[in-house]
DNA sequence: TCTTTAAAGATAGTAATACTATCTTTAAAA
DNA sequence: TTTTAAAGATAGTATTACTATCTTTAAAGA
């Protein structure tokens, strides 16, 4: 039996959709790759063209301009994630435990569980810490938040702020921990990389410590 | 007596110094008025010129790249923080207090206490919250940070992380719990404003809810 | 098998962006 | 009065961010 992995994307947020076809296909995977190698101000549809053998005017009739490919790409990451977050709860029965399998989830580097062919989810988890937020730092949030691009963000904070409801049922901010949880998984690990003297693990730049920090905080915050 | 607050700014983040000239005090004013107005990505030099009466080609002089404007622009509010910060910590001994302080300083809008007169504090606040963390979120990093562009934020983070080992010396993650508040001072702001399903506050919208989170958040850590 | 149609390729063009260069004017300091 | 530094004016270039159009390819349908 081969399993295959389909996330259902918001359909305004592409041209034409990438995944039915073999271009599309090569426009996720490359431009993954191309974000990562050179950073997302710098990449445009003439390098990721050319990266694929294909044209500009190729790209375009997929992706109305780079920001909605970047939406895409992150919402397609916390889907994947909510998904991921989902089936490693699913036999969990104590909430705490669970919270700490979301933690572990968040903030450590993606061992290709289950394999979708043409996305590395490593190389996305990197690209998503360093560029992700910049898909709502922009002018036009509300409208985008109104076309539900970042429905899957939510969704998933929606998720951890059950699990930690279900922990502690009279806990105030189960909202707000849940995105500090979710942001900090991810900024800490950057500043742990580059930029040390914010953390508390630049010497060792050990993921597993992020997730100490991060359990410390929460069920410090909860109890 | 009139006083004026002067900041030392680090001289690789400009070609000419702003400050000494009334040009100079132009760009700064204006390009966060338009940056609040339309956001970095739309920020040009061309339209902050028209803006201001001059020309592209005299923005230039001052600035290499609107990157580093924008880095010049966070390094000041960061600066700026820092010693408000530490004016109104001065006369408190209890570090709890202090931390109490430092936490409302963070996250709710200025007043305008000690007027500077080209920079409207308030509306720099504002862009700091959605445009910040752009400063750091590129390929180069490493060598703005050898640079010394980000010394400003990480100085505050660790006046911050210093309060913490005061209130609780044994505590083990104060650098990153000090960039966790800092960050979330603003991110939680920004979640309140434009993707409210994010926090606890969204309904009402009130920056005094985000600051009791992160005491709370911060005092159930150390504690 | 023939036809039709959808996707992709090839090519061209345009307005705006991100600069650099140079020359002139202005105004303050020496 | 001369020198010099800043600012203004203008021009030019490569790249970016698109749009348009025409042709080829290949698979699906009749």
């Amino acid at each position: 039996m081969e399993l295959k992995l389909q996330i259902r994307m918001n359909e305004k947020l592409f041209l034409r959709d990438p995944e039915q076809t073999e271009l599309g296909k090569k426009i996720i995977q490359h431009s993954i790759l191309l974000i990562h190698k050179s950073g997302f101000e710098s990449f445009t549809f003439k390098k990721l063209a050319e990266d694929i053998n294909s044209t500009e005017a190729g790209v375009y009739r997929y992706f109305e301009n780079k920001h909605k490919l970047l939406m895409y790409i992150t919402a397609w990451y916390w889907s994947w994630l909510e998904y991921r977050v989902t089936v490693h709860g699913l036999n969990i029965k104590s909430p705490a435990v669970r919270l700490k399998k979301v933690i572990k989830l968040l903030a450590t580097t993606v061992e290709d569980d289950i394999s979708t062919s043409y996305v590395n989810e490593s190389i996305l988890h990197q690209i998503i810490i360093a560029e992700g937020s910049k898909a709502y730092f922009t002018k036009h949030v509300a409208e985008d938040n109104r076309d539900q691009f970042f429905k899957p963000y939510k969704d998933l904070c929606a998720k951890v702020s059950d699990i930690i409801l279900e922990c502690s049922p009279k806990y105030k901010y189960p909202k707000s921990l849940a995105s500090t949880i979710v942001e900090m998984a991810h900024f800490q690990n950057f500043f742990m990389h580059n930029l040390p003297a914010l953390t508390d693990f630049g010497k060792e730049k050990d993921e597993t410590k992020v997730v100490a920090f991060l359990e410390d905080l929460v069920f410090s915050a909860i109890q």
